[in-house]
DNA sequence: AACTTCACG
DNA sequence: ACGTACGTGAAGTTT
């Protein structure tokens, strides 16, 4: 058995320190961390080193203390502390409270006088403890079981002094002379006086000689030196002033029991919290990664909440017949944690085997078999009993398979959905990199035949999980985008995916032979003209043909050779006949291999239909995502690949595709973002804003603009979008630089309000470390202060795009959720398919049409109100094609 | 697994 | 002097 250890830290003393060590900090507020940061790192480093059983920190309670009794001047040199650091100390306390460490404080007392009390008196009990400051002070505690750890030069890295230590510093010195040595030597940090001309050298050499301030007072005229003992003579009483002041108080009235500062560690979830709002993202990676790791009490990190079970002391019940089912969730009262037990990963090909139901206190795996059917829970599934799962919309997928259809009534939440809202850069995370960041838990692995029993386990964690999840959503004020858009979505999605969309299986079919002749004859034109036959797919063999051996001119390079991307080629088409047949060859093998044969190999046998992923917790800006298949990226802008939509079908005959799409959304948010008066304008003129942007950049009236004026002032209006330059731009229009500058230039120049929002939200980027959007959506973009331009750039243009494009995602996202909403009140027969960024597709009965039209369009328009008005464009036909 | 290209908003 | 447009998914080649 380890001896118990102590670890005291003097707080005034380490905030001073790591405020004048760190350069200046600030939270998204502008409130200055700088000292909490450096005294945090400083103590999360001192826990994970030290390891101490026990913990606490001292602080100064007021500004006078016995010590002014007894010399008024004490510390009187000190310069007003700065109000930077001032605002510090109340943070520092909150910091500790979220570390659960406790904190001393005692009336008339310095910290030193508290730490010296408490050493004392736990030395004695057997502790072994350790001293934590910046104040050499502190050395006359120093014994054979109280330790001395002082800050060095930075704030982390601490010197640690035994007894052999001290007298390596002061040569010769015993820690209880450290107050014989500031009696003579004075210390101008504290105004005390000590005797003038006496110095470290000096002071040592008496101190060696005659062992405190007493025997050099009391062997005076044994002193070498005339000058030196007159010195000592007529500064005798500050001499031994400057003792007395320099002694720690080590009978300090303190009331403290040694068992109160046992440490059990944090709460890593109330940790993580603080820190978020502190905005120390380090931290927040570090304590999840740190906790993930040290498992082994007694710093066991959630041991204090009682939050992670232990697996293997963790048990559970099966539960296989209705009387057990219903005896157990009677007894329910708290969140219950729910993880579906899938037979396949896939959750839209798995079938649902059992079901873990559990809370940290009680766990169950229940079993379906005869005694036990899916339908026997369904009762509880849809009541609003409150249930936390990981990832409703694959659950709602995998019970819709049973008849059981989830809607956002049903009591349900979704830490995943929570999770992606607290971090959307992460991308689509998996249930333990949830744990680990958020609980600080890992998750055991699942192991050969400790299935149930892992799902059980997780299960029973949801809740405190998710409660976590919750307590950050609410401090963020995400909770509306919680509760009134993620989450119904999660329900609205899964249908979506369930219904899936109806493909002419044998019009794909004729499509791709059509593609496949062109594609045969093109290819053998191009092996003719290059005089050689190769893989017309590999970007290497191309560029060998095209650059090397007919010699055309590389425009540009890859990492890896020369670019052949379509931008080149389309350059390099007037110079040989071959380029134009090779950029047609890429087109046709496009929609052959990625569309024709991607979508016939994705159709389901069963239905006849495809049914595409959403994915609801991947982009960093709140946009949906779509696989297998992507049916957001279906061709559209040229017609040989829009055909492709004409297999696109609805499920019956006299049924109809019906497509709305918002017009000019991006910009229209922009328009109210920015508040730029001459934008509003032209949307509340309802005027074709490529043309309006035009007349004004290029001076001309609406009426002259030319064709190429406005595909132009198009290309700057999507710059703008996303977060422009002018490289780009020239890119992107292939003109010269300098003149893609010209054209931003005259653009800020008439649209001012847009360019005053550029400049604010990169600043607001910057004191804050993320940007939000109309609904709170959050991103961070830590990249924004590196001082790679590269990625400081990108950022700048992420700042300046996200809250577009992800107030773009909440609006579409609140009108999904809504048009779900009153197509059910309705009663409709129409479905909602496909979401594609800025529009909705629909299947629908003729007979419904006219309804949906109304439905669809009064709640796009209306989801928000903004200050221009919103503008949704609708059509429909026979096929996807037909819909436009 | 990384790279290139290209489909969409 | 630097070297980019924002957000995705899929296919094919090369390593």
């Amino acid at each position: 058995m380890p001896a118990s250890k102590l670890v005291l830290i003097d707080g005034n003393s380490i905030l001073y320190r790591a405020f004048f060590a760190l350069p200046p900090l600030t939270a998204r507020d502008g409130t200055p961390t700088n000292a909490v940061y450096g005294f945090t790192t400083m103590i999360l480093r001192l826990l994970s080193d030290e390891k101490p059983t026990h913990l606490a920190v001292a602080f100064d309670k007021s500004k006078t203390t016995f010590r002014h009794a007894d010399f008024a001047a004490y510390k009187g040199t000190r310069q007003e502390t700065p109000d930077e650091l001032v605002q510090q100390f109340p943070l520092a306390r909150r910091t500790l409270e979220a570390l659960s460490i406790p904190m001393i404080e005692i009336d008339q007392y310095e910290a030193d006088d508290v730490i010296g009390t408490i050493a004392k008196r736990a030395a004695e009990s057997g502790f072994d403890v350790r001293v934590v400051s910046g104040d050499k002070d502190l050395l006359q505690l120093v014994d054979n079981r109280i330790h001395v750890l002082l800050t060095r030069k930075g704030i982390t890295e601490m010197e640690h002094f035994d007894e052999q230590a001290v007298a390596r510093r002061y040569p010769g010195l015993r820690p209880a002379q450290v107050i014989d040595l500031k009696g003579l030597m004075g210390d101008p940090s504290d105004n005390i006086p000590g005797v003038p001309g006496v110095g470290e050298k000096t002071a040592l050499k008496l101190l060696s000689a005659f062992g405190s301030v007493e025997g050099v007072y009391h062997h005076l005229d044994e002193v070498q030196g005339q000058k030196l003992r007159e010195r000592l003579e007529q500064h005798r009483e500050d001499a031994f002033l400057s003792k007395r002041l320099a002694t720690i108080a080590c009978d300090a009235p303190i009331d403290v029991d040694l068992e109160a500062l046992r440490y059990e560690g944090p709460d890593p979830a109330r940790a993580i919290a603080w820190f978020r709002e502190l905005d120390f993202r380090s931290l927040v990676d570090k304590i999840s990664e740190e906790m993930s790791h040290d498992s082994t009490p007694p710093a066991s990190p959630a041991a204090s909440n009682g939050a992670a079970a232990d697996w293997d002391a963790f048990t559970y019940d099966v539960i296989e017949d209705a009387g057990a089912w219903q005896e157990a969730i009677s007894a329910f009262s708290e969140p219950v944690g729910v993880m579906m037990d899938l037979a396949d990963p896939d959750y839209h090909r798995a079938d649902i085997r059992g079901m873990a139901v559990a809370t940290p206190k009680r766990a169950y795996y229940v079993r379906f078999g005869e005694r036990l059917e899916l339908s026997d829970v369904r009762p509880w599934l849809v009541s609003d009993r409150p249930k936390v799962a990981f990832d409703l919309k694959s659950m709602a997928f995998a019970l819709d398979a049973h008849g059981i259809g989830l809607t956002s009534q049903c009591g349900w939440h979704d830490a995943k959905l929570a999770a992606y809202l607290l971090n959307p850069q992460d991308g689509d995370v998996e249930l333990d990199q949830v744990f680990a960041r958020e609980r600080g838990q890992e998750l055991p692995a699942i192991k050969e035949g400790e299935r149930e029993k892992w799902l059980v386990y997780t299960a029973s964690q949801l809740p405190p999980l998710f409660e976590s999840l919750a307590y950050t959503i609410r401090s963020q004020e995400m909770e509306q985008l919680y509760q009134e858009v993620e989450l119904p979505l999660a329900f609205v999605l899964a249908k979506m995916e369930i219904t899936g969309f109806y493909v002419n299986r044998e019009k794909l079919i004729a499509f791709g032979q059509e593609l496949a002749e062109r594609i045969e004859r093109i290819t053998q034109e191009i092996y003719d003209l290059a005089g050689t036959s190769f893989n017309l797919n590999s970007p290497k063999q191309l560029g060998e043909i095209l650059f090397d051996k007919l010699g055309l001119p590389a425009m540009k390079k890859t990492k890896t050779g020369y670019s052949t991307s379509a931008d080149v080629l389309e350059k390099l088409a007037p110079m040989h006949e071959i380029v134009q047949k090779i950029l047609d060859y890429r087109l046709l093998a496009k929609l052959q291999s990625t569309y024709v044969e991607g979508l016939l190999k994705v159709i389901r046998k069963e239905t006849g239909r495809v049914h595409t992923r959403f994915h609801q917790t991947l982009t960093a800006t709140g946009r949906l995502s779509s696989s297998e298949p992507n049916l957001q990226n279906i061709p559209i802008r040229l017609e040989e690949g829009r055909r492709l939509r004409q297999v696109f079908e609805p499920t019956y005959k006299d049924w109809v595709i019906f497509a709305a799409d918002y017009s000019q959304i991006e910009l229209r948010i922009l328009a109210h973002l920015s508040g730029d008066e001459a934008l509003i304008d032209a949307f509340r003129r309802d005027m074709d804003i490529h043309t309006r942007t035009a007349a004004d950049v290029f001076e001309v009236p609406p009426e002259q603009v030319t064709s190429l004026q406005r595909r132009q002032a198009k290309a700057v209006n999507f710059g703008i979008v996303y977060g422009i330059s002018d490289f780009g731009l020239a890119q992107n229009l292939n003109i010269p630089q300098k003149e893609a500058k010209r054209f931003i230039e005259s653009y800020f120049e008439k649209f001012p309000g847009v360019k005053r929002y550029m400049d604010e939200i990169v600043k607001q980027a910057r004191e804050r470390g993320y940007v939000t959007t109309l609904m709170n959506r959050r991103r961070y973009l830590p990249d924004i202060h590196s001082r790679n331009y590269q990625l400081r750039s990108f950022a700048e243009r992420t700042a300046m795009n996200t809250p577009i494009q992800g107030s773009a995602a909440d609006l579409i996202k609140l009108a999904m959720v809504r048009i779900d909403r009153a197509m059910r009140d309705a009663q409709m027969d129409a479905r909602m398919l496909l979401q594609v960024h800025d529009e909705l597709i629909f299947e629908c009965p003729k007979d419904e049409l006219a309804a949906l039209e109304v439905l669809v369009r009064d709640n796009m328009e209306n989801a928000m109100t903004l200050s221009v008005p919103l503008k949704v464009d609708t059509a429909y036909g026979p096929t996807w094609y037909d819909a436009k």
